[in-house]
DNA sequence: CTAGATCGTTGGCGTCACCAACGATTTATC
DNA sequence: GATAAATCGTTGGTGACGCCAACGATCTAG
């Protein structure tokens, strides 16, 4: 059909959905990852910020689960935010197992901050596409994504 | 809309495209790699044996700008395919700058065996998508890809 | 009280993508 | 021919990312 070589990779490696899948997020995580660099944050933060925002204090394996980070990272990320104050983590006295960690005044501030460096970020990552294309774009990876999303702890244990 | 829950994840973090596209990377990316990791194979290595599947001997730098991968990887990747004997690495006699690299008879080999097991890894991969599904998020991709995919060694430089 | 589960923490591993620098070599410029 | 610029392979290092194993502390179930 149409002859395209942008660079001049082999077909079978073009054609690859899970390269271009993954080249693709790269190219247009970069740009995100930017935005957010700017105000020295990652995206492992962000997810935090993200959720903290969402769904108000919560436990770091809450946080686990929601953000689908893995608990020795999330452990690094909340002290990273921690060290910024952009959120407190205290001994949860119910369950003193667990951490409740919660956004301070400075870090909905700064989640405000990128929240508006995002939206233009993604606007810039997905400049080429129309409205109904990142819609349908969407979809399509969600539908994927929760495909294989890993259902735990339900009846769908492997056959 | 629909109020899909089937973890919790806070409605920033749920929508932004560069989070969902590395996510599902990830997942999808994790199907295929499983399959050439059964013949011992990475990533890079597949791609490499693609490009000179495709595109017969070439140089180092060749591949690396067929393949999108780094200099400094590229030559780990060659290495690892010297040393299972897949390909060779002779110095280019009219320029002895660059390595000529070539598959060998077993390159070949395994590379056919990989291609058997791709197809269905990525049919797999792919399983919740319809035909016209799955050509409507490759050409989405490949429009984000290749806008995003910096034209290099054209006039286009950073203005 | 014992066994099991959960949680936070520490430490480590491997992949992936990237960068800086060096020597060797080729090409371009004078 | 000498010099500068560019290319190539190689080495070494960096950082983000995703993951796993194990430990002590704690809560729950029996």
């Amino acid at each position: 059909m149409d002859i395209i070589r942008h660079a001049g990779q082999a077909p079978l490696w073009r054609n690859l959905a899970s390269r271009l899948l993954n080249q693709t997020a790269i190219l247009v995580g970069r740009v995100v990852s930017d935005a957010l660099a700017v105000q020295g944050t990652h995206r492992y933060q962000l997810a935090v910020l993200a959720t903290l925002d969402a769904f108000g204090a919560v436990s770091q394996a809450e946080l686990c689960r929601r953000t689908n980070i893995d608990r020795s990272d999330m452990n690094a990320v909340v002290n990273a935010l921690e060290s910024e104050a952009l959120v407190t983590r205290v001994s949860d006295p119910e369950d003193r197992r667990q951490n409740i960690v919660e956004m301070t005044e400075t870090g909905k501030a700064r989640f405000e901050s990128l929240k508006a460096g995002l939206a233009e970020a993604e606007n810039r990552a997905l400049a080429p596409l129309a409205r109904a294309d990142r819609r349908e774009l969407l979809r399509l990876l969600r539908i994927l994504h929760d495909y294989h999303a890993a259902p735990p702890a339900s009846a769908e244990g492997p056959g």
